[in-house]
DNA sequence: ACATCTTATAAGTAGTTACTTATGTATCAG
DNA sequence: CTGATACATAAGTAACTACTTATAAGATGT
């Protein structure tokens, strides 16, 4: 079914990763910026973020011999539009939420 | 770190388990009858309903012999607040959202 | 070319997940 | 109480996850 959707609730499913897109949210980051801030090896911080970045949710660009990461614009948008589709049906009063989320572009 | 928010991610995170939970917007519903519509075994939809009560997702009551479960009327508040924190970082048209999701009630 | 710095990939592993079948528990009808 | 119905729990298992260390690959400076 909905791949993108499984993907983007998996990718954000781990508190490690989820951290690494929140740190992301404030500015673009070089990997080993991000490395450090958390207890695990650097390799582990490349695969969460290939992870992230299968799920759409950030974007990498190089800069010399740094990686930099950045979130996708769109990224969070899968998600948006699942809980603009269905918490209309458990909280009235966000129904004009739903109307925000389609006048998102694509 | 935030406990609740990854259950809920993690929950929403399997196919059947959203799919689950979609049924359930549309309204109450009991095991048998939510087994039967996926290819897995009731004891598989049992232990399905467990992990998103145990998000806060679904909520459950008896009716006889049947075990009717509902949304919870919360249960994506944690994932609403989640988005309505970090999307504004990505998406400015979107910054009216927070404002929405602040006004609901805890 | 060489050494260094930075990130990605490979390979292995302990722990978790999603499923199965078998069994237990609760409710109801007769 | 007995048997049937509806659901939950137990136990086992194949597949997946998140991590590690070791190594490869890419970029820069000398």
């Amino acid at each position: 079914m909905n791949q993108r959707e499984t993907r983007v609730f998996r990718a954000l499913g781990d508190p490690t990763r989820r951290a690494l897109f929140e740190r992301l949210t404030v500015g673009e980051a070089a990997v080993g910026e991000l490395t450090g801030r958390f207890r695990v090896s650097q390799p582990a911080i490349s695969q969460h973020l290939a992870v992230l970045r299968g799920a759409g949710l950030v974007e990498q660009r190089r800069d010399g011999r740094r990686v930099l990461y950045r979130v996708s614009r769109a990224g969070l948008q899968p998600l948006a539009g699942w809980i603009g589709r269905y918490q209309a049906f458990w909280l009235d009063r966000l129904g004009r939420m739903k109307q925000i989320l389609e006048e998102m572009e694509p």
